[in-house]
DNA sequence: ATTACAATAATACAATGATACAATACACTT
DNA sequence: AAGTGTATTGTATCATTGTATTATTGTAAT
């Protein structure tokens, strides 16, 4: 990792972390499953404190380029989520839908069980959203 | 055993494990007396350190639902499913509608997508099953 | 000067991993 | 049958990872 910070240049450095990763994802420097340094290694590399990777990641992690996954590390992300097309988006959700009525109906419940489940959940969180 | 874990879910590794398994239980997949693969078994199967699958156990152990024994392996317990099986029923689905509505939401789909899914496989179920 | 806010740092925490350990089973020898 | 060595089980402890919350710092607006 050749990530290099002007402490001077009034850009945030969590900005430039973020802008440097993701020209050297983009770039195919980095390619998809690698595993980027630990928010406390790059933070010493780069005399700045971890917090501030972290917070680079998190960002980079929110826009779907890497994962990062506590107790393990950050990766590239896989399959850039960008070129997730509508018609797989649709097919992605086809499969949750499968899969939780296959397991629900193992479960012994019926379709409007399934649904009022769902239903809960979804109200709860409006619940919370108001609050 | 058909565990999956999404490394990227946010969910904890040791989490996804309890509740795959207390769903197979509940489903009667697993039955009393039946032995679970041991941590390490299970953990190189799922790519993860096996102190995770152990946690997991412990978990479930604690709750009541499977009986690990140092030096012989895990087994589910014998009879466990009687009286509590409605609660955990009932908890099994919850977490399952949870999980469909946490990804759901993550690929972009409302509540009413979400339910119109699922509609829709019941629906082509049923007409399987009349013909 | 004061206030407000964004960026960074400090601290405590939660999840996962690495390593060493203890208990049990089992094959083998006697 | 009893003893012994080894492999296989789960357990315990600590290191390492990212996360969350709070405090500090610096800068711009008033």
């Amino acid at each position: 990792m050749k990530i290099t910070i002007d402490f001077r240049s009034g850009l945030p450095i969590y900005e430039q972390i973020v802008e440097q990763v993701r020209r050297m994802v983009v770039s195919g420097m980095l390619k998809p499953g690698d595993q980027l340094p630990t928010v406390r290694q790059l933070a010493t590399e780069l005399r700045v404190n971890f917090n501030t990777v972290a917070r680079a990641y998190r960002i980079l992690d929110e826009s779907g380029l890497i994962s990062t996954q506590q107790g393990r590390g950050t990766y590239i992300w896989e399959k850039p989520v960008g070129e997730v097309s509508q018609t797989l988006r649709q097919r992605a959700l086809q499969a949750l839908a499968q899969r939780y009525l296959e397991e629900g109906t193992q479960l012994g419940f019926g379709f409007p069980d399934l649904v009022a489940a769902i239903q809960k959940l979804a109200d709860a969180q409006e619940e919370n959203r108001k609050s």
